[in-house]
RNA sequence: GCGAGAGUGGCGGAACUGGCAGACGCACUAGACUUAGGAUCUAGCGCCUUAUGGUGUGAGGGUUCAACUCCCUCCUCUCGCACCA
């Protein structure tokens, strides 16, 4: 055995061996029960950073576990490897996208297995592939057919910078999710997957997910699906019929004029009859320039122009102004709404800026409003008034009768809205899978025929033109129509959102060779869906929400049996550090700072607590790392420093930390070597333990217990590990006193290695294959069980306290009479009760006495 | 504003269905070994206090023999949504 813990032979040694057995292939087993861990896969931006590091490693620990555990376990790795930055990169220096990537995959593949991640490589998968995004084609056609695709015409977000269109998803106040750019509204005709068809049912989905995935992402799915039930009417304006919105419909009656969105068509034709409008036109062309966030931005003021028309009202049949208003929206509802200022503070203030009337219909208990002294809406129940026949009635109540009198007399229906927008799928770039759709001169727009897929992206592009890249190919471009055969037809050349890529590349797993579909029937029914999905938040809505579309779709169309893509979901945090920032300066490396100071000019450096990121210079390198302290070292930090979905804060002294616990692990085994190696712990003999030996041995089977419930049940890894560490600190300091003592220290030693296994793989097969008679691999065991009839107390501690304070301690047999105790725990506690009378004696059995005394 | 979550030592974080607050680690202090220590080992370490003792889980109140844990009021922070009709 060597003398010093050398991680860097014994990480390469394994990791060479692991692979020669290939213990990480998973082959579909009917006898066996599957656990499919999947952890989001990554973009190959080049290098991986410790965010990767620490998904991995989590999902790493995971697998492992479930596979000592006895179950068939899937953990396969793969690329998102469509995206802009590959694009990017061949504008700036040249580099075709694909080579750029192909280039950065080898480079973090190797990084990921430097890191010991047991990932079954032959089912990797790189979406920029044609043998992957011809499915995507296929999936597209098949939507097609199904009327889940839809070319339309419409008001898009447009990325300048990144020169080309986001789904709804991708706008982040009001800005581009990739480079932070201002998103401006633009007119274009673009592919949309009608995600919004199956709304209801992700919504009802969530009920299955509860338990499973993190409380908040069902939470912001929801929101974003933002379902609202609420009432349809038709407001009149002259015989057109005009419907808006209502979640409201108790407040009908209190509605003193209508605002439609400037877009919506009925402004087109009241400009029209009357062009002389000019206050109107020209706000109407104002609004349509600006971005959503200027128009909706918190503290904006409202703003609208009076048409000079008006509408009729449906219950009363008042005629009632028709407003054009900046924050009405055309895609939320009808694109109008009906304004009752005396219940919505909105309506308020708009009336209150333009002089409206105000209109109570709804007063609540106790007071009684009035419309001059109100200095905001009130939105909260109350008896409604002046409302017609409903008069008198709770507002909850009137909400249904209104409804129900609408349907009967034909003004309106029971409606449920949804925020939920289809999903603009069109890019306007190179590196994503082509649209397999053909404009034709005769027949218009037809799909590719499935049996010419791939449609594949053309070599022969120009990317200094700026514009769409694949219009500059003439090979791509020229084509010859499905339907008529004509020459006169042409590609699309927008590709699709990367997005559709991670859609259901967790399917592809199943069977990522398969060639005559998407996957293999068999195989994806035996390993979907995912039993363990680790990622970021960042996902919650985007990927997660379509992923979860896109699985219901294929269910649909008869290719998975089930409805949800993930039963289970951990969301880790990010991995922060410690930012230093001078105000000349910049951000400064933590390796420069002077001692809290700006090294360049003295000044006091601003510290915080930031997202690791090249642009804020704290940024920690896996690789360095790991070649400074072993990819089992990092493991243990990763995993130690914080609980998985909590963030992880950086510390060069943490894990300097994580690597004494290894080191101590190490010198354990190297002390006892010699002595331990050839006991065998199999013959040992309970009974000729001595006392301490005995302790151990309760020791052992505690920590099994305890380490199983966390490493297994909540993945509260950091709690697990400290359990690990306490029992170090046993076994270290543990004297045998006899041959059965030696033989229970061995056995306690491989059982600290075999719990080590799934967080610090290397350092414990190595030890373990040292340590263990037959040179096992602790691959080819089962995850330790624990003996209940060990951990038995037969003296328990039991705390005394006085009037709820604790005074002593007491080490009684299990179960003494309460008798004893009381009288015991007097004796002890005597001194603190002196001149004072016992009111009261609480007894809790094996755990507590409190004496409460006056 | 709405929704979700969180406030515990110098720091990261523990504490099961109410029952010894601060496990484990980091930092720090003292000592040992050392030519040396950013290695290793031993001990200490919430705060106030001389041991005793007092006090302490964001603030205030309540329930209880007993509250980090349950209830009420408030404050702060993080995240998500935000003119959504």
């Amino acid at each position: 055995m060597e003398k010093e813990y050398q991680f860097w032979e014994i990480e390469k040694k394994w990791q060479k061996l692991w692979e020669e057995k290939n213990y990480s292939k998973a082959v579909l087993d009917q006898e066996k029960e599957k656990f499919y861990v999947l952890m989001m896969f990554a973009y190959p931006s080049g290098k991986l950073h410790m965010g990767h590091v620490r998904v991995y490693t989590i999902g790493d620990v995971i697998s492992r576990i479930k596979r000592l555990q006895g179950f068939n376990v899937m953990n396969p790795g793969g690329w998102d490897a469509f995206g802009l930055p590959a694009e990017n990169a061949a504008i700036d220096n040249g580099i075709h996208p694909a080579k750029w990537t192909f280039q950065n995959i080898e480079n973090m593949k190797s990084q990921i297995q430097k890191i010991g991640i047991s990932y079954d490589w032959e089912r990797e998968i790189a979406t920029c592939k044609p043998d992957y995004y011809k499915w995507n084609q296929w999936l597209f056609l098949k939507m097609l057919k199904k009327g889940l695709v839809e070319k339309k015409e419409g008001t898009v977000n447009w990325c300048e910078k990144c020169q080309t269109v986001l789904a709804n998803e991708q706008v982040e106040d009001g800005q581009c999710w990739r480079c932070g750019s201002e998103v401006e509204p633009k007119e274009l005709s673009q592919w949309y997957f009608k995600i919004t068809q199956y709304a209801e049912e992700l919504l009802e989905g969530h009920k299955e997910l509860e338990g499973g995935w993190p409380e908040r992402v069902l939470s912001m799915q929801k929101n974003w699906i933002g379902k609202s039930i609420g009432l349809q009417a038709d407001f009149k304006w002259n015989n057109e019929d005009l419907p808006i919105f209502t979640t409201r419909p108790d407040t009908i009656f209190g509605v003193t004029y209508m605002a439609v969105a400037p877009e919506h068509p009925v402004i087109k034709k009241i400009l029209e009859k009357k062009p002389e409008n000019i206050e109107l036109k020209n706000f109407v062309e104002k609004v349509k320039k600006e971005s959503k966030i200027e128009r909706t931005a918190e503290g904006v003021d409202k703003n609208g122009v009076f048409t000079g028309e008006y509408v009729t009202h449906p219950f009363t049949g008042e005629k009632t102004p028709l407003y054009a208003a900046d924050f009405v929206l055309m895609e939320y509802g009808t694109g109008a709404v009906m304004c009752v200022p005396a219940h919505d503070q909105r309506d308020f203030l708009f009336a209150k800026k333009y002089n409206l009337p105000i209109k109570v219909v709804i007063q609540p208990k106790g007071t009684e409003l009035s419309v001059s002294e109100m200095k905001e809406a009130y939105t909260g129940e109350g008896i409604l008034t002046d409302s017609s026949d409903f008069s008198g009635l709770d507002n909850k109540t009137a909400i249904e009768k209104i409804i129900e009198k609408a349907e009967e007399i034909g003004i309106g229906t029971k409606t449920v809205n949804y925020r939920l927008k289809d999903w603009l799928l069109s890019r306007q770039r190179y590196w994503g899978t082509p649209i397999p759709m053909i404009y034709c001169d005769k027949c218009g727009i037809v799909p590719e025929k499935l049996e010419n897929l791939p449609v594949i992206l053309p070599e022969d592009v120009d990317f200094s033109k700026g514009g769409n890249p694949l219009a500059t190919s003439k090979a791509f471009m020229n084509v010859t129509c499905p339907v008529c055969g004509s020459s006169h037809a042409r590609r699309e050349t927008d590709t699709m959102d990367t997005f559709v890529d991670s859609s259901w590349y967790y399917a592809r797993f199943a069977s990522p060779k398969c060639e005559s579909a998407p996957f293999e029937k068999t195989e994806g029914n035996y390993w979907m869906s995912v039993d363990q999905y680790v990622g970021g938040i960042e996902h919650a809505v985007m990927h997660l929400l379509y992923s979860r579309f896109f699985h219901k779709v294929m269910r649909d169309l008869g290719l998975v049996d089930s409805d949800e893509p993930f039963k289970r979901l951990l969301t880790q945090g990010m991995v922060v550090a410690h930012s230093f920032h001078c105000k000349t300066h910049g951000y400064i490396p933590p390796s420069e700072t002077d001692n809290g100071k700006c090294p360049h000019c003295q000044a006091e450096l601003t510290v915080k607590v930031d997202k690791m990121s090249k642009s804020k210079k704290n940024g920690i390198d896996p690789d360095e790392m790991v070649k400074k302290y072993g990819a089992d070292t990092v493991r243990v930090f990763m995993l130690f420093a914080a609980p998985p979905e909590k963030d992880l804060e950086w510390s060069d002294t943490g894990i300097e930390g994580a690597a004494r616990f290894l080191r101590r692990i190490f010198q354990l085994a190297l002390k006892n070597f010699e002595e331990l190696k050839n006991i065998d712990p199999k013959t040992l003999k309970l009974e000729n333990l001595s006392k301490s030996g005995a302790e151990i041995n309760k020791i052992i089977h505690k920590t099994i217990k305890k380490v199983t419930e966390d490493f297994t049940v909540e993945y509260r890894f950091n709690t697990g590990i400290a359990f690990l560490m306490e029992y170090l600190n046993h076994l270290t300091s543990f004297q045998p006193e006899n041959n059965e003592d030696k033989k229970i220290l061995k056995e306690g030693t491989l059982i600290l290695l075999r719990l080590l296994f799934p967080i610090a793989p290397h350092i414990s097969e190595e030890l373990y294959s040292v340590l263990s008679e037959k040179s096992q691999s602790i691959h080819e065991l089962s995850w330790p069980s624990h003996n209940e009839s060990f951990l038995i107390d037969n003296e328990v501690k039991i705390v005394v306290q006085v009037n709820g304070k604790l005074r002593a301690n007491l080490d009684m047999p299990v179960d003494a009479p309460k008798e004893a105790i009381i009288a015991k725990a007097k004796e002890a506690v005597s001194k603190h009760m002196e001149g004072k009378t016992i009111v009261k004696e609480i007894f809790v059995p094996n755990k507590l006495v409190n004496f409460v005394v006056k």
